[in-house]
DNA sequence: CTTTTATATCGTAAGATGCCGATATTGAAA
DNA sequence: TTTCAATATCGGCATCTTACGATATAAAAG
């Protein structure tokens, strides 16, 4: 499995992705209020709602987790769901002996 | 032991530190040149010389390592030795649950 | 004391990042 | 086909980062 090391801890390198990658870890805790299924992933408009940011700067946020690899998007009509991508995330735990 | 996880993030958002850390654990293979034991550390001058970069650059990226902890130092003389902080360091991958 | 060597710090410029509001896009609904 | 809702993208600032050369500091050597 190849992994853009450096894109994965540059995404890292920010406090806020951190956050959002723990909350998409028990999107029931933190999005029970989704109306589809939480196995979809979280939307984007649920996750904007738990940063206290605007609403682009949370979508741009998104797009460096998702350029690093370590979330997925998927897309189904108007909603973007996203989810943490386990495999990437632990490939990377695990190459990182540092 | 509490740890500036952020400070740590940040730290090893840069390839340069990144490499740096790399050198230091096999410090017998990349500074072997260097005439004082290796057990102190490796000091400033030899990193210097490994990194493509300016004398004030790299004192720079060590002092970076140094405040997020990752490195410790060690003033000989003239010398200012660095090595890993190995307790620190495990801690951060221990804690590092993503 | 003066010079040399090793390293740190300062001032600065270029580029990257983070944030915002505004606008574009996409799909659903009316 | 107009409108609405969800999300992405754009343009623009402000701040942070990285790099440099120049200078300061500290210790050793002469």
């Amino acid at each position: 499995m190849q992994m853009d090391i450096d894109a994965i801890h540059k995404a890292l390198a920010s406090p806020m992705r951190r956050q959002i990658l723990a909350w998409l870890k028990q999107p029931e805790v933190y999005f029970s209020e989704q109306q589809h299924p939480l196995s979809l992933g979280v939307c984007a408009g649920l996750i904007d709602r738990r940063c206290a940011l605007s609403q682009s700067t949370v979508s741009a946020h998104l797009a460096t987790l998702l350029k690093a690899g370590l979330i997925t998007s998927h897309r189904v009509g108007q909603w973007n769901y996203f989810k943490r991508d386990e495999a990437t995330i632990q490939a990377f735990i695990d190459q990182m002996t540092l």
